[in-house]
Order: C-alpha cells, then structure tokens, then sequence
DNA sequence: ACAAGTATGTTGTAGAAACAACGAAAAGGA
DNA sequence: TCCTTTTCGTTGTTTCTACAACATACTTGT
C-alpha cells in the first residue's frame, strides 16, 4: 500500500502514515484491479462504500431508459466516488462507475466511518473534515456553475461568469483559467457562438479582453 | 427552545431531547432575530457557523459586479444554510443571505463539531451523519439538474428526465411531482415551449401524458 | 524562420426556442 | 351551478444560438 500516495489525496490529507494505516483497517479497506471498460459499481445498485483510485481514472455514465448512454463525469487519480451515495442509505446509484482505463480502486466502507469509535477519534474526525470539505466543495462548484447557466442568454451567462471572477480576484482585470473551448462548454453553449458575443460586448464597450485576460470595464455596470 | 422542532429538522433527526440539548451547547449555539430584508450572512466573509431556518424563511442572494442582484435559491423552516462554506475554512461567501420575512436563526459554530468530542461522542456522530447525508442529498440534487440541463434541445431535456423518473419508479408509467411551470424552470426553458414539445413528443409516438402523469412508449427506444 | 498544428475570431444560414397572445380545460369558491 | 382563477395547450412571429466553413492569430518543434 502506498500510504505517500494516500496522503496526498483529499481525502486523507493531513493524516499521517500509521494513522492511514489504522483507519484502513478500520474501514474494511480492499483494493481491486478494473480492466478498461469494465463497470465498478452499476446503477440501481445502493452502496456503503466509497471508491478512490489509486491508479488510471474512471467514468461516470448516465445510461437512458431507450438504451443509450452518456459520459457525465470523469473521476482522476487521487479522487473518490460514490461518496454522495454511500452517505446515503438506500439511495441507489443513479450512474454506472466504469474504468476509463486500466485503473486500481480503493474501497473504503462509509458505514464505518460513523460508528466505529474506538480508540482513533481524532483521525476519524479528520478524515470525516476532509469528507465534508470535500462533499461542500463540489457542492460550491456545482452551484456557482448553475448560477452561472441560469440565464439563457449567451451573453448574460458570460456577464455572470465574468462577474464572479471579478469578485473573486477583487479587481476588474483577472484572468480566467479556461481556454475559449472550455469555457463554452462550462457555460454549457457554443464555442464559436461564445466568440462572436465576446467580441460584440467589446464592441459594447462592456469589455476589454485579450486571450484569457479580461477587464470588466465600467460601463458594464449600465446595462 | 423548542426542541420538538429541532428533533424534526434534517439536521437533528434521530437525536433525543437531551441529547440536542447537550449539543447546541456544545456548538455554541446562538439564536438572533431578523427583520425581512435584513442580512443575515454578507458576500465576501467567511464564516464557522451554520444557520438553521426556525422560524420564517431567507433568500440566497447573488450580486453581480455591476450592482444587479438575483434571488438564487430559498431556504425554508427547518432548513440549514451556508453548510458549505462553514465545512471550508476560509472559504468566503459568495451570496448574501438575507431575510426573505421576519425570521429567527439558530447559528451552530461548525468548528467546534469535529474537534469537540469528549462525552457526546454518538451525538456528535450522528450530527455529523446528519450533515453529511443533507450534504450529499443536496449533490445528487443538484447533479441530476445538471444531468437534465446539459443538453441543448428541449425534447432532449424532457428525454433525459423523463427517463430517470421512469428509472426512479422502476416503471415507464409514473407521475412526476412538477406542474408545467415548475418543470420549465427545473429544465430551464419555456413553459410554451415545454407544452409545444411534449405534445409533439406525443405525436411522434414518444410518450403518452396526461397532466403530470406520464408513460415512456418503447417507441422511444427508437430515438 | 518555417511548417504544422492549435486556438481564436468571423460570417452566413438554418433551425429552434423564447415570446406574446389567445383559447380551452380544469380547479376552487361562493 | 356559476363565476373566477389557474393551468395547460396552440399558433405565429421574432430573436438568438448552433452549426458549418473559413480566416487569422498564436504555439510549438525543428
């Protein structure tokens, strides 16, 4: 086992070796090897346990009722799934897990993780901290992006994108940390469609962008 | 303090009377009045503490850079809030939350959850269960929206959550819990237009609706 | 500096959704 | 039952976006 790796990964940060090393006893930890394409869990299915890869990467796949199926989420190395269901009995997957590539996964029982007690209390209580910082994080992402699509508007969804930037680096001259291709499928519309309103709002004079280098100019605050 | 209200929040379900009673004061619990449109938690702070909804109801509200804002989300009685942030230090707010109507609000410090642990041991755990399940729920909540949203056409959209709620009743005849409009808003589209393309699904042989209870033909497979 | 590859900007067009306005059906109250 | 109100469906028009196809700028490696 490596326990450098898991250190590293959010999920046990900030717990040392031989602290893993108990806490993975005590979660009932089992490795297991995914071939290519192979399903790692199957939706419909509920489950207790909690997934990290330790080495490749997995999908998440939305399946249809009419037979096709769609790649939702990609999960890197390092990095859990499953861990909104395993905080939830009963609640069945809604999404096949399956092996982007050859991958190892670690399984860690959550149903565990609550009850167990013992003697590791402050550990426990760590790697709950980082479960929920974890679980809040993707939360904060997910809603900002929301924000963010809720208009229908090319150039509104742009507007509050850029507006958050702004705040976020408390200054109307920022840099954005996606490429024009990303950014479009961020905000969920077309690349070339996100082109053409940038250069309009430059023309606006709302404005001022080079690259991923953006001013939020301000006649931007009259419109 | 009403306790047999608390016992029936998200937050404190199965937790007993005396056992809450120990914890709030565990969490340094607060509780403050506000009047309607007061802010109760302001963009760009941090903050420990969680609010729970006792009584009346608040707004999640955004600001943009330019001085516009927008009503995001709505939380009522019984209900939590800013649990994200609180679960990540120093991560600051990015929405007011301000008093939707008069209120009161129960602030419970967050931090003092992990770290405190030396008598209420099971409490706490089940606290921090309790937290984590509203963490995950509000995940998979937000997710599936996601998942519904992504793609661009209408029909798609009705395609796409059509089919979980068929998965969800494990049958392709179910009712589904929104009026039109409700419905519109959750796919983010018009409710005429939702209209105009649920009848044309039904010409097409797709679906089978009356009011909100629906059948998924198999024809739909073929599409 | 050059070539190949990638990212970004530009334009025109076809199609789809928003919008407005209205009619029909259903629900709820008096 | 009748009236009011709300919800839902329908239609035509307008606007915006996706899409395709191409032009231009920027990178990268040699």
């Amino acid at each position: 086992m490596n326990y450098f790796f898991l250190q590293n990964t959010p999920l046990f940060h900030g717990i040392r070796e031989e602290e893993i090393r108990d806490l993975l006893n005590c979660l009932d930890a089992r490795e297991q090897h995914f071939k290519k394409d192979e399903v790692i869990l199957r939706a419909g299915s509920p489950t207790a346990e909690i997934g990290l890869v330790e080495s490749g990467s997995v999908n998440i796949v939305v399946n249809f009722y009419w037979g096709t199926s769609n790649i939702f989420g990609h999960v890197e190395k390092g990095l859990i799934f499953a861990e909104n269901y395993a905080a939830i009995p009963q609640q069945e997957l809604l999404c096949d897990v399956v092996a982007a590539e050859d991958c190892d996964i670690l399984f860690l029982n959550m149903g565990r993780m609550s009850t167990t007690c013992s003697k590791n209390c402050t550990f426990h209580n760590r790697l709950i901290q980082n479960l929920l910082r974890i679980s809040a994080k993707k939360n904060l992402g997910l809603s900002t992006r929301m924000m963010h699509i809720a208009p229908k508007a090319i150039r509104d969804r742009l507007l509050s994108y850029l507006s958050e930037q702004a705040m976020k680096n408390e200054s109307s001259h920022f840099q954005i940390p996606f490429d024009r291709q990303q950014l479009a499928e961020y905000l969920g519309v077309d690349r070339s469609a996100l082109s053409n309103e940038l250069s309009k709002m430059q023309k606006d004079g709302l404005i001022t962008y080079h690259k991923n280098e953006f001013t939020l100019n301000e006649r931007a605050k009259y419109e």
